[in-house]
DNA sequence: GTCTATAGGAGGATAGAC
DNA sequence: GTCTATCCTCCTATAGAC
């Protein structure tokens, strides 16, 4: 079956960019994974930053089924804490598959791939609704910008203090999530 | 002047660090961006990965400067957002080398330099003096673990979100440091 | 210590048979 | 669509002359 493999491509995918990054990552390695000769891959994905895009395409598509799956009546604050948590929990898991921010040759195939875009602007502008909401509500801080609260919350998903914390091995998964999440919308400073 | 040399060879690391990450950076960039021959750079530096490591030294000492610079009558959280606010003006001014926290050749190559790690004690047992310092104070939230703290601090030093910002060229690096510092200490949340 | 030239190998991608 | 075998570029590192 051609989606199964594909499916288990990407599961493969998945797994190696979050545990080596995309550049460490190789060809050989993902076709190693999957149990399949490395010129088969190519005859389903034509390049290694296809198999990178794919890869994000398919968390994004998580995402969406997530946020799908909330209870519509929830407040829109705890919409965006719950999205965060399975984030974070995705990440902790081995199963968020980390991109450089940087590798511009990437970035643009990345841009170019019109799943991925799609989905990101259906992403962003789902939650930056939720973020307006929660400002409008009182529960978020409205000085900070939508877009900067925005990026905050997407950078949770590549945060290093989880893999910090987990390698120190002090803390549990759960422990570590409500931690950063605590941090992240709470604040370091005491609250009088 | 040999030292001199040796301190553009680590200047421009930095910079190609910053630009484009350890994986992306080639010597043969760092060789021309300095103006000497590879064959040269490999009498200074034995490898690629000593290089990096020469670099996260000196931006550890630059750090430990500030350290020392910074008015020893202040409070414990104004040393701390001090340092943390350099830290992004650093990053954002293109001079924060980022290296993969995946790599695991060169985490171990890092491991074992005594000036990283004897820097990177000496670092964080004077940051983590100020930050249980802070919690006393009541400045700090006493309930985070204070190595959840510092990790976070330094986390700042690779922050996503400050790079997305100054791509959306909505702010000034000025506006992003306060934002950003903000949302660290403050969190996201309304205060009420 | 600087250079030119090159070794040595890894890794992305392809040819061509089945 | 899967395989084996191979191409070819790029990159780290070194040899050896000056």
């Amino acid at each position: 079956m051609l989606l199964a493999r594909e499916d288990a491509i990407i599961q493969s995918v998945n797994r190696l960019l979050a545990e080596k990054g995309y550049e460490s990552m190789t060809v050989d390695e993902v076709a190693a994974d999957v149990g399949i000769a490395k010129a088969s891959l190519y005859k389903h994905f034509p390049s290694k930053e296809d198999l990178a895009a794919a890869a994000m395409v398919s968390v994004m598509r998580r995402a969406q089924a997530f946020l799908d799956a909330l209870p519509a009546q929830a407040a829109a604050i705890e919409k965006l804490r719950s999205v965060v948590r399975w984030t974070m929990g995705l990440k902790l898991a081995g199963e968020m598959p980390s991109l450089p921010s940087q590798n511009s040759s990437l970035r643009t195939a990345l841009m170019e791939s019109r799943d991925y875009m799609d989905g990101l602007m259906d992403l962003s502008d789902r939650l930056g609704a939720w973020i307006e909401a929660a400002q409008a509500q009182g529960a978020l801080n409205p000085k900070i910008p939508p877009v900067a609260v925005l990026y905050t919350l997407y950078a949770r998903a590549c945060d290093p203090v989880l893999e910090f914390l987990k390698m120190g091995d002090l803390y549990s998964n759960d422990e570590i999530v409500t931690l950063v999440l605590s941090t992240c919308f709470d604040g370091l400073n005491a609250r009088s």
